[in-house]
DNA sequence: TATGAATGAGAATTCATTCAT
DNA sequence: TATGAATGAATTCTCATTCAT
């Protein structure tokens, strides 16, 4: 009766909230069980072991979010715009979604030299949405001409990241989406 | 006659080193006493336990942080020569100390509660010094007068953040220091 | 088809022959293990630590001592009787399972404050049923009005308990039960 | 300038007192040493490990009571007099020295073959001072002529440990020795 | 596929004992 | 003798993973 939501899907959500509430190493393969109301030895039939699930998070979530991204600036032509628009984007995503956005932000900057080397590639893609809106803001002379690119995308994440960060632990009293003209002014000036 | 290095900054200085490389829940307590040269129960008589450890990094680190930090603006009374100083420390710091870089960045994100209530003190301080210089500038109008106080503290350690992680990744070919100017610049307009 | 006792029990039973011989200190989670042929961890699918072991032995046994003993006095009406039959019972269980009385002997009698709260009232189950009878006895005209009650019970079980220690340590190479009807005799007279 | 106790008395007293409390294997060396005011260090120049510890409470304090028990009866003739003396004196020096009962009642139940080896000789002393008695009283015609000796004997320090362990764990707040006059009738009966 | 009891390697921590001072 | 920092073997308990049902 009901449309069963795939049983990869349940356990991949269970992951992201236990994790992200509880980080990676404090998240019991049971705590995952137990939120997904599926047997311990359920989920090995859908991740192969619990790095697995962790770097299939990675690979799912921004592979999607890479997707949705370029969809929203699809058609969009003012670099200032497309940026505000990756600034909303970005934050609308992780205010929905508090405990991906503790699983992406926190466990991606393991030292685990092994860990990053997994998601490299989704890694990039994810970088490379912004590096591209700042090459072509760039190029068409909205951003000074020897904008170091490295840089401007550091303060670009880096700054977002903390911004949610912040908000994450600060128990998410105000609204994430607050400071999305605000930033978009930073930014633009920053880079000019 | 011997130069003696206590002990405790001996196993303080090899937990950074292996917390820093491997993270907190894969440094084992042998690999912190190996690299210490002692025995496991010798670190038991100078840390109550293992998050004692943690904690006690934070403390030191972000402590000796704030008053070398201090120390350097003192005097100083331009606001974009002391944001330039401190740009410039924040990055000397965690260049000659990648390991301690890692520990202060990325552990300090442990959703852990417990943790974050335990460095919440020293954290704040942490921040003081950079939301000082900000708050300063506004007044001086070297900034503008309606600046988000907060955002721009988030801009300025997320940025550094990223950056020093981007370097700690990428297996410090390049030089953390080459960009203090450009960095210096970049936050001066953002802020304005 | 197969006869299979339940593991709760047979860890049970493990541990009674283990600490019974050994002591609780001595009694390693190895050994019981071992002696119940599972693996270590299996026995926290049953117990949640060393202690409740300990505990949920106290529990059980002196429950189902309790039980049987009121049993075997049901119905009876003269207290010598009933004594000489609590007597004989006692004597019987305990040398039937020589681990189990030293459990119940010895590792009841632990200082720790903790343990004893935890068992306090089973204990005063098993007191009671002696208690009753003499009490009963003393009703009935059978003892002296003015027998101290708690002297009465603490000489009744510290006698035991004395022949069932001596008995146990001495190698048990006599018969626990030769001298029923001396001790009901010298209970008896020590009554009135 | 004080008369100085030596220090493996105070050594010895600290370590009743302790393991009286704690048990022995909670009693940490380092308990003792705090107790008696000396460095862990210490211990070891007046015992060779912990268990000798034990050992020689045992050694020292049960030769001390059969001395001092057997000079109490010095004399009396009267057995029933020499059985309430040594009532008295047993309820005198434990209620005196509640920490000492503790050890003496608990750890000398120690399962462990090993201790009661090294201590048989000392417990049998113990013993015998009663059974001397008992024995005496059969030969008198104050106890009955089939009296079996050991019997009595267990009864005698099952009934006394059993009273005053009653009396530890209950906190100690009536008197030990109240009992003294109807203990020794009660004993006087049963003899008979 | 789904289950969850069983496994056992692995980790943090304790503490009796030693020994250089 | 006295000290107490250092030691490291030993122990309890955890938890990812397996596998018979």
């Amino acid at each position: 009766m009901e449309d069963k939501i795939p049983k990869f899907d349940v356990i991949l959500q269970a992951a992201i909230k236990v994790i992200g509430q509880k980080g990676y190493h404090n998240a019991k393969i049971k705590d995952i069980s137990n939120e997904a109301d599926v047997a311990d030895g359920t989920i090995y039939n859908y991740f192969s072991n619990k790095e697995d699930i962790l770097v299939t998070i990675f690979r799912i979530k921004l592979e999607d979010y890479v997707n949705k991204a370029q969809q929203e600036i699809e058609g969009i032509d003012d670099t200032v715009e497309k940026l505000r628009i990756l600034i909303r984007y970005h934050l609308k995503v992780m205010s929905e979604n508090p405990d991906l956005a503790n699983v992406l932000q926190i466990e991606l900057r393991q030292p685990s030299k092994d860990m990053r080397m997994k998601v490299r590639r989704h890694l990039k893609n994810y970088f490379n949405v912004i590096e591209n809106v700042i090459n072509d803001g760039i190029k068409k002379g909205v951003f000074k001409k020897d904008l170091h690119i490295y840089l401007a995308r550091e303060m670009y994440f880096g700054t977002l990241d903390e911004v949610v960060s912040t908000w994450v632990f600060s128990g998410q009293h105000w609204g994430l989406m607050d400071h999305v003209d605000e930033l978009t002014e930073m930014f633009f000036k920053a880079f000019n």
